[in-house]
DNA sequence: CTCGTATTTGAATCTCGCTTCAACTAGCTT
DNA sequence: AAGCTAGTTGAAGCGAGATTCAAATACGAG
């Protein structure tokens, strides 16, 4: 048997495993066995845990975004200059390649949440968030004289937040010429318009 | 009995029934019996004619796609001023609401994507077609001398097709601010800065 | 009008995943 | 070390959907 564990560990372990099954299964068309064979539990297990599956599948997309969203933010915690700040975010919302796990669950929601309310909440929520943090570099570039807004903040932020999401869907499905580089290149592009700052692209991060 | 048809008449309602089949219950989660059901058959003649499924679901997307592109370059195909042409265009990429069927079937291969080649390819030729679009207003544009453009046609034509997908998602996902007049609104702002011109928002078209 | 064939049906069968639950056991408590 | 409890298994039963196929039938050709 496998070792046992208490159920608040447990249940951190079947998130971790929904996720992972939802990556190479989609996030609708996971099935009960997958999850549990990542775990290495059998069926009866889980559903011990979670005797409704959509409540796991739920809050495992919910913890990666979390995750996704709290990595971001790390990354960019340390940074003090705006325009430093600005382009480490840009490049830290878009995947790492094809495969880059984080951002495929994200992408495997956005076409469920046209028939799944609550998929439909998540991603605007995360949408919001990211605008939000967006906004607050924009305006704090602005306040210090970095950046000369040539729009409100808030249409820049989503714009921002918007380009990365498409391109982002785009590096998903491998396209030929838009590797995380030519991205973050593309959104810069807009950046420098809408800042009025020659943004330089981080060396690496 | 329903009434009898050629094969090749016969394969077009299949095709339409399941591109609605597929809206109503994911492209990957469709069933064989709702596809049936859809075009007023049973299952048995479903396979009759395609012995395998996937190959039905992809002609459907694929018609999809091109029914999606098509109803584009028509609506846009009689404008000859070039900044009524591109803000009828950036118009026409947008959902007209989150029931729109058109852009959610192509919000469903989004996810897919990332674990379907097939679909991968079918969304990235998509997107160099939109590019290539776009590409062609902004360089008309430029040499009648309406646009001033800021960034080379290919940079500004990717941004607007990524920034098209992204609100689409948006729009699908009933974002609480974002309707389908607001993401022109906000796509206008990128493409003022872009090509220099102002853009007047067309009154409904 | 009749034959021949392509299309469609409907029922039988198969498959697979979900659900349930009694039995088992690891690990804590005292 | 004996007992208790919570976590886990494995097998049985169920149901939904896919698949198969012989029989039925619509339609065109001759």
């Amino acid at each position: 048997m496998t070792q046992r564990k208490s159920k608040a560990d447990r249940r951190l372990d079947l998130i971790d495993a929904a996720h992972r099954a939802m990556l190479q299964h989609g996030a609708e068309g996971v099935h009960l066995n997958q999850i549990a064979e990542e775990a290495g539990l059998t069926s009866g297990a889980v559903l011990y845990h979670y005797p409704d599956l959509r409540e796991l599948l739920i809050e495992a997309q919910h913890a990666g975004m979390e995750r996704f969203y709290e990595r971001r933010m790390k990354k960019i915690s340390g940074i003090s200059d705006p325009a430093d700040k600005l382009v480490v975010t840009i490049r830290s919302g878009l995947p790492d390649g094809p495969d880059d796990a984080g951002v495929r669950l994200l992408c495997e929601l956005g076409g469920a949440a046209g028939r799944n309310r609550v998929y439909a909440t998540l991603l605007t929520t995360l949408f919001d968030r990211q605008v939000s943090m967006y906004q607050t570099i924009l305006e704090t570039g602005a306040a210090h004289g970095v950046f000369t807004l040539a729009q409100d903040s808030e249409t820049i932020a989503r714009n921002l937040v918007a380009l990365e999401d498409a391109y982002g869907y785009r590096i998903i499905a491998r396209h030929h010429s838009i590797d995380p580089d030519k991205a973050v290149e593309l959104i810069l592009d807009y950046a420098r318009l809408a800042t009025g700052n020659p943004l330089r692209p981080a060396d690496r991060r």
